[in-house]
RNA sequence: GGCGCGUUGGUCAAGUGGUUAAGACACCGCCCUUUCACGGCGGCUUCACGGGUUCGAAUCCCGUACGCGUCACCA
């Protein structure tokens, strides 16, 4: 008896795929898939000011990156469409006029747009309710702008189901006889939304809790239609933790809060999906957090779903982000990575994959590549306090006497054998012989070549990294610093 | 303000009347180690508050507080 369910993900052309979208998108997805059902994406266009040019071709560009693809929508096709709300605006008069007929709505033209002024919320009393059809036809003849507004119930209270919430109920003298269809024919949101879940046989409607309260408008649209309602799934929002540590509804000042941005960071697409994924629903049945999307599907369920508030975590994204890198081969991370890192000497252009696998373990994201990379291209001026380490008893001082004869070494490394294993061989012999410690050894000639105490890689990955010519001149001028001193 | 929804550690969260209240991120410490990182081990901090119901409550009920949402010809 149950039908194979049908969900959409119906978002405003903006241009910009907000997180918290993201996620509704997602679940929505997850589900039919889950499902085995059908995934809508519906574009909701009927908002003339807030059109923006290409906005759906950026919508079905950023839900490919995040691996949503739709089976239904402007460009999958399907046997519902057309799937753009502006291409069905005979349908919404249509069934406009049909609840105008049935006496469950109305003309109303005591607040055209044109007359701005009008006040209060609305700005309409419920007198059109009443118009004599003499007076609605002389409207008319006049060519008087007009809405069509639903005709509330004054007593009496709706309830309808939340498959988180429960049952909620509102008195329907809460409810405003809203605009169903717009002065310039366009309908409203909460009008077409019904229309549209229904005629596009949506059994599922996943989307965000600011509709809960909007809601028993539409449960009264479909009683007036008589048609059967479909179930209601109300996401809490992704809130954003501000710098006093209160939290609000996710913004842009709390940073990158769009798909798009978060690329643009460093973030892989699946990266972001995953920890999204994870911020309002959990899979009950493991603690695995790490997701390709066919295990989310294969682990996705309502009951996993949370009813509070999910403050966003760019701390956790970061460390699921270093999981994928981490999990990925070489050579398809430095091809990805290679990007981020700018324009780079020729020395260092050749070692990109071996400088790559360095960097591999130690990102959040790949933006802060060039940061991690600076000093291979430019030497730091750096303090001589960095000679400083306490746990394997490195100071300047003693610096200053263990590089001299390690400079002599390496200038006798032929040009061919300066790679990281002959280094490391050449300089543990050399330890071993003069009975230093190997720490107390590498530490000043890493600082002496990178001048910054953290670098991705140690000693002799970076004197393979910099090349003979470079290495000795810094050691040189970095020894001459401290002999100076 | 009315109405609605929510509240387990700094964050994500498991938990549905009896648990030493999982796990993860972050943080701290230790080990490993040519730094950092990776990896391994350990630690820290929680049931918003107040009343009930019950032998027993994070779990059920009622208040309070706080947060969020909504009250558009925006979605």
């Amino acid at each position: 008896m149950n039908k194979t369910a049908r969900t959409r993900f119906a978002p405003s052309p903006t241009g910009y795929m907000h997180i918290g979208n993201l996620r509704t998108a997602l679940y929505a997805y997850l589900f039919a898939k889950a499902e085995k059902g059908t995934f809508i994406l519906r574009i909701e266009d009927t908002d003339r000011a807030r059109y923006v040019a290409d906005a759906v071709d950026f919508i079905n560009r950023t839900l490919e990156m995040a691996h949503i693809i739709p089976d239904e929508g402007p460009d999958a096709g399907g046997d519902y469409g057309p799937y753009i709300q502006s291409q069905r605006m005979d349908l919404y008069r249509k069934y406009a006029e049909e609840l105008v007929e049935k006496g469950c709505a109305y003309r109303c033209f005591c607040n055209p747009k044109e007359k701005e002024g009008a006040e209060g919320h609305g700005g309409y009393d419920r007198a059109c309710r009443n118009l004599s059809p003499e007076d609605i036809q002389k409207h008319l003849e006049n060519g008087d702008p007009y809405v069509i507004r639903q005709k509330m119930p004054l007593d009496g209270e709706t309830t309808y189901f939340d498959v988180l919430h429960g049952n909620i109920t509102i008195a329907n003298e809460e409810l405003e006889d809203q605009v169903l269809l717009k002065s310039d024919g366009m309908p409203t949101y909460n009008f077409a939304n019904v229309i549209d879940d229904h005629l596009m046989a949506v059994t599922h409607i996943i989307r965000g809790a600011e509709f809960i309260t909007s809601t028993p408008k539409h449960v009264l649209l479909y009683q007036s239609f008589g048609w059967e309602l479909p179930t209601f799934i109300h996401l809490a929002p992704v809130m954003g933790k501000n710098e006093d540590g209160s939290t609000s509804k996710l913004s842009k000042r709390h940073g990158a809060t769009s798909f798009d941005d978060l690329v643009k960071m460093g973030y892989l697409p699946e990266a972001i999906t995953n920890y999204v994924a994870l911020l309002g629903w959990n899979p009950k049945s493991t603690n695995q957090e790490i997701f390709s999307m066919e295990e989310l599907i294969a682990h996705f369920s309502l009951e996993g779903l949370s009813k509070s508030p999910a403050v966003f975590d760019y701390d956790k994204l970061g460390w699921i982000n270093g999981e994928y890198f981490k999990a990925m081969e070489d050579d398809v991370f430095a091809k990805l990575a290679r990007p981020f890192a700018g324009e780079l000497p020729g020395y260092l252009e050749e070692k990109w994959a071996y400088i790559a696998a360095l960097l591999k373990t130690r990102l959040t994201r790949l933006d802060e590549i060039p940061g991690q990379i600076a000093f291979l291209a430019d030497m730091p001026e750096f303090d001589a306090a960095l000679y400083n380490n306490k746990r394997n008893k490195v100071t300047p001082e003693k610096s200053r006497e263990i590089l001299p004869p390690v400079i002599e070494l390496l200038e006798q490394v032929p040009e061919e054998e300066w790679n990281n294993d002959s280094l490391y061989a050449r300089l543990n012999a050399h330890i071993e012989e003069t009975g230093l410690k190997k720490g107390l050894a590498m530490w000043p000639i890493r600082i002496a070549i990178a001048g910054q105490s953290v670098t991705p890689g140690g000693a002799t990955e970076l004197l393979y990294i910099l090349g003979k010519e470079i290495s000795l001149e810094r050691m040189k001028k970095s020894l001459a610093n401290l002999e100076n001193l």
